[in-house]
DNA sequence: CGTAGGATGCTGACATTGTCAACACCGACC
DNA sequence: GGTCGGTGTTGACAATGTCAGCATCCTACG
């Protein structure tokens, strides 16, 4: 309520974005279909990219639940560790637009404090989670999403099913031979 | 010399790719920079994005280079490996501009064969090359890229300083448990 | 009560960009 | 010599992000 224009135009991108992808997310169609015009969203954000940046937060913490409920159903590490991968490229292929989205490259500079954040909060937490409450170190939660994110990010262009493989058998592959983090932590959660 | 101004059209692609960024390749800063009019790249190409295409065939060719150079500089696995990753994002991480370009969402989709040609070259050559020449899978081949353009991407976006970390950081904590292929092929090659 | 001011929203205008059409030149080949 | 395909050019257009300027309305303060 305190700020009822400023979701609705959020929603109204959401919207845009998941059904007819990212380039449809312009300020004219978002403004429309909220019922206002093009020029509203700029008394909610600084400019388009700021918009994009609120999106990404809703999109991010979304993937973060999908991804942590997969995790959390499984209580051994190699279990955890698969289920992690794989929840989360397969979120990726199921909302390619979305994801993108997230890294896309209007963000990659120090501006939007709040995606930082959030992405921030994801890597740890996930990272943490998939240790099993171990001692995961900051530069190994982080090789973990870096992984995540690659694999999620050549399944979305399609390079997998190029290639006439499954996603499950690169996870797999990754998985078989460890895995980043893969050795830390007791052996049982 | 068969078709010279095309060459010369990706050249003057490349350089404003590589001075100005991305976004400071347009067809019309193309055709002046190579003496022509806007329209002249479609003499040679389908679109815009077919020109982007055979500008990131230049790039990955240069960083399949690049990488390739690092990795046969090491003969025992551990160092290849590690060779390989810190080489690949320390590619990407000197040229931003043009590794975005390679994995740009245009090419999504299965157009550009040339493209995914020289993708698919790169993943298997390299794959091949980090295991000694043992027998890597197809799938453990692109899980090891899968990895490295993850690292790759988020180093880009300045997510690794912005943790407070470096680039080596996290490559040992990846290569240190393992990493993806670690297990595979003869212990020295 | 009345008015000043900020918040919110709107239309007009503009520069940039990719692209389609239509036209011009030029060398090769019958 | 005339025709034609390859190459290049200018004109025009639609889409888009954004800047200015104006309208409206609610609130707070005299």
């Amino acid at each position: 309520m305190v700020d009822d224009t400023r979701t609705r135009l959020v929603e109204s991108a959401l919207k845009l974005l998941r059904e007819e992808g990212l380039d449809a997310v312009t300020l004219r169609a978002v403004g429309d279909l909220t019922g206002l015009s093009r020029m509203a969203p700029y008394r909610h954000f600084a400019d388009k990219t700021a918009l994009l940046a609120a999106l990404a937060v809703h999109v991010i913490t979304d993937l973060s639940a999908h991804v942590a409920a997969a995790v959390l159903a499984r209580d051994d590490r190699p279990g955890r560790l698969r289920a992690f991968y794989l929840s989360y490229v397969e979120y990726a292929v199921a909302h390619p637009e979305e994801y993108r989205l997230v890294f896309a490259t209007e963000f990659a500079a120090g501006d939007h404090p709040e995606l930082e954040a959030a992405i921030d909060q994801v890597m740890t937490a996930l990272g943490m989670g998939v240790a099993c409450g171990g001692p995961a170190s900051k530069a190994g939660a982080t090789a973990l999403l870096s992984t995540a994110h690659g694999l999620a990010e050549l399944a979305v262009a399609g390079r997998f099913a190029h290639k006439g493989l499954s996603h499950e058998d690169v996870v797999d592959a990754l998985v078989a031979t460890g895995g980043p983090a893969a050795g830390q932590g007791p052996a049982a959660c």
